[in-house]
DNA sequence: CTGTTAGCGCCTTCAG
DNA sequence: CTGAAGGCGCTAACAG
């Protein structure tokens, strides 16, 4: 493996010239450049990272913290994310929490470690050691101040979807989904069901407790065993849609016509192409965008958002 | 930022033994071992990673190449490699290639620079710059001699799943997959098809050419648009096979009792938990961890199996 | 058992 | 414009 060294003796100038050829950096003769150059291609050489890392006290990696991977909101996030990132410059570490408190907090050694830039949070529980200093930026959550959150207009969007379901005649609306356990966006779509079914004058029919991935199905099923007679449902959540719908079905309960559903993420759609459940989607490009550049902000100490929204797009499906 | 010398010197020690304490390695007195972690604490330090792996020459990090993370199967596995990796005290780099050729090829620039220790590979293309000695590891595909590939038990399931149609009474049974740029254990799939058609004495009805991520929708249009009378159908993945499902409902054939769908991956029904598609399973969890195991392995340059087959698991749905 | 020393490979002044 | 030298923070070998 050729190194800084070998290429110099190689050109036959000195190691300052190469890593000047190599940075563009500071004044080269031509000549030199041209025999560098040669030497480089010679040796097939690549500088070191983990030298120039050292060196230069940043790794060009950043870490995104999930809760799970295989999920198809989040590994939408990921992707979007990942290609931002790697336009800055970026390569992305995952780091998947797995409900797993630990290995969330493992944030702050990695950190304190240098083996990342930079953090990225969408995860679900509560850290009340992350100092505002700390360059991380999260969707949705809020760690603290300080910490830029990025967010979509999640009170709006629900709102007018459930005022949608009673326009289409909907009276006995419901609202599912999972309760954060950690001050979040999210709750400002409970909130949002919850004033718009005040407004209206309906009674709530409201399922919201802490749910982990992969139990949406049973929770689905949960709901139905307690509010059997609905005929709209707000779903906080693609997967929670779709079980919902399952659901429904197997209860030989026609969507749209006995039960509409609205979903909030409206991601699985772009899987199947037609999307089928009516859903508010969320703007996943520009919130990685929004992400990516706050985050970038934070790490270079220039001044940032702490809180940026982004709209929400309606998608008409089959469901209302 | 505290360093090795600023723990030193709080503790009254040389740099030697706060090393030694922290790594465990040599002979330490308890009294020094107290005082250095008394310091360590004191201070909150953790050593610098950059630093350390500049020395060590390791960094602790595998890079996983994937088409998208946006995808059932893809992001199932990245999820289940992060676990194992994590449990065997490496980071993983994710990098969406995205069928982008470029940044498929920048593996070989990021191993060259240390920017990671090892790579997995679940790739589209070609490759053929890629060394033997490279600590590379395939889930099917083929990248060369020397390259360990983990693969599922493809051709066996497949042929079990056309016998199970014909069981079942279809006689007009087809197959819809994507056809890989490279050459990949997927290929099976197709071949094992051809086989049982020909053994069984059915006419073909096999729809295979390349597509990308985010076209199935379409590549099903187009199966139904060029064999209508189709009466079972084998789909090489789980977006295929709920595509097919869908634009089947859309005009008007009944799942199973006039088509019957059998998917390769089954991994969509880990999210609603109920699966309704029936499917061969791959047994994900034991394809990571082979891949890990074979990976690791070649990184500490041990000698490594050429290729892993593990079994698939037959998952009874509600489309047979 | 412990402190000192010599690099890991590179970047960056600093004289020349 | 260029080469030599110092140091990023840590580890490992060495002499005590």
């Amino acid at each position: 493996m050729a190194g800084i060294k070998d290429v110099a003796r190689a050109a036959g100038v000195g190691i300052g010239t190469v890593s000047r050829v190599l940075n563009s950096s500071g004044y080269v003769s031509e000549e030199a450049r041209h025999k560098v150059q040669a030497a480089v291609q010679e040796l097939n050489y690549s500088p070191n990272f983990r030298a120039q890392s050292l060196k230069r006290q940043h790794s060009g990696v950043v870490g995104l913290f999930v809760p799970t991977i295989h999920h198809p909101f989040f590994s939408k996030v990921a992707q979007e994310l990942e290609n931002m990132l790697d336009r800055s410059g970026y390569k992305m570490m995952l780091v998947c929490s797995q409900d797993s408190v630990e290995k969330e907090k493992s944030v702050i050694h990695l950190l304190a470690q240098n083996r990342m830039d930079g953090a990225i949070f969408i995860t679900h529980h509560q850290h009340n050691d992350i100092m505002p200093s700390y360059p991380i930026v999260t969707l949705d959550r809020h760690l603290g101040k300080g910490i830029p959150c990025i967010t979509s207009d999640n009170y709006e969007s629900t709102y007018r979807a459930v005022e949608l379901l009673a326009e289409r005649g909907c009276r006995r609306i419901g609202y599912i989904g999972g309760k954060p356990s950690v001050h979040s966006e999210v709750e400002k779509r409970v909130a949002a069901y919850r004033d718009a079914m005040k407004k209206l004058g309906f009674a709530e029919r409201c399922l919201y407790e802490e749910i982990r991935h992969g139990e949406e199905a049973v929770f689905a099923e949960k709901y139905f065993a307690r509010f059997p007679d609905a005929d709209g449902i707000f779903a906080s959540g693609d997967v929670l849609a779709h079980c919902i719908c399952r659901e429904a079905q197997g209860r030989g309960i026609a969507v749209p016509q006995q039960l509409k559903v609205i979903a909030y993420d409206g991601i699985i759609g772009t899987w199947i192409q037609r999307p089928s459940i009516t859903s508010i989607r969320q703007d996943i490009h520009k919130l990685s965008e929004a992400i990516v550049v706050e985050l970038l902000k934070k790490i270079r100490g220039e001044p940032f958002e702490e809180k940026v929204v982004v709209p929400t797009l309606f998608v008409e499906g089959e469901t209302v």
